[in-house]
DNA sequence: GAGGTTGATGTCAGTTGCTGTCATCAGCGT
DNA sequence: ACGCTGATGACAGCAACTGACATCAACCTC
């Protein structure tokens, strides 16, 4: 390889979260972050698709940990049962950084680009989910509305687990979350 | 007003459901767009937010239909249920264009863009039912798990009412999908 | 250790999505 | 006739991205 500082592209996925936080997507140019990160705008995107994929480095590792929850779990054990365990499996990634995830979260929801984006992840995810589960002999369509159930179950434990002053672990909110869908439909 | 062919609007999402079909989005430039429909560049973004917006035209009045019907659902309604009967009232507007919402499926499945937008779309909706379900005092989180729920049901169904050969109507698909979610959890 | 290979980067020109601004022009009421 | 209004055309300009080519350090091979 070339000489280069080490981590180009961390160092520009950090950059990037500072500048939306600092000033908003609208007014942060590829340019902008390609300079606080050392590099020129023709190697930012190079290490991403586009301006909005920056925040979305680690989505395909938790995607990753969920498929392989959803394949490795117990032979006779219920979809929702397995799509739960899954979720909660793919939170160790998340667990110790908050924080990020707080800042994160607020850059996203100042955007309707960023959603756009992180609802694409969260589809691809359910997605993968419902592939997985038919892959366990699951049929359609209760291997999608499991996913996709999984999925939404994931999201508003997510969505509580960064509220302000939330003590539970991302792991006991999408348990919770996931008892709160179950008492839906008794 | 001035002088004007009618409906530029509709000839314009016309022209772009035509094109994005014959020649896909990326290859279909908003110049394209606007000469097919008779005016200028410059119009098309007048009347649409921007490329991918053009296919979405209908999304409001879907969620207008949506919220009403859950305002509209007897007091002792479950949140569940109050959600299938609300997404079967949606439906009315698309019965009869069951071929248009095929081309348009395709046409969406086709770009991660289209697909981000329709997301964004259900997203919407998933939180406007959600805000329509307090409001008639479910709390939270049941009131954003039911939404998510009944939107997932809604995707699902319109899904399978799209398939070739299907021969049930947008309602029923619908209705059978609530069925199997409930079975998920029973 | 000369030379070729590889992988990351810089440079630059070009397309396209999208916006701001101003002029025009048809109808409408007075 | 007069001015107002709402839709459009004309045009300049920024920023997101892309393709093509050059560079340059590390590494490999002989």
């Amino acid at each position: 390889m070339g000489r280069w500082e080490p981590d180009a592209a961390g160092r520009l996925a950090r950059a990037a979260l500072e500048l939306y936080s600092e000033r908003g997507f609208d007014q942060t140019t590829a340019l902008d972050i390609a300079e606080r990160a050392g590099v020129t705008e023709r190697t930012f995107f190079r290490h991403f698709a586009d301006k909005r994929e920056v925040l979305f480095d680690g989505s395909s590792a938790l995607l990753n940990a969920v498929v392989a929850s959803i394949a490795a779990a117990p032979e006779a054990s219920k979809p929702l049962d397995v799509m739960g365990q899954a979720m909660q499996s793919g939170t160790a990634l998340l667990e110790e950084r908050r924080d990020h995830a707080r800042l994160r979260a607020v850059a996203i929801a100042a955007h309707p680009s960023l959603q756009e984006r992180e609802l694409l992840k969260m589809s691809t995810l359910g997605e993968a989910s419902a592939e997985a589960l038919r892959a366990r002999g699951v049929p359609s369509p209760a291997a999608e509305l499991a996913a996709d159930a999984g999925v939404a179950v994931f999201g508003r434990g997510f969505e509580a687990w960064i509220a302000p002053g939330e003590t539970r672990t991302l792991a006991e909110c999408i348990g919770d979350a996931l008892a709160e869908l179950r008492r839906l439909t008794a």
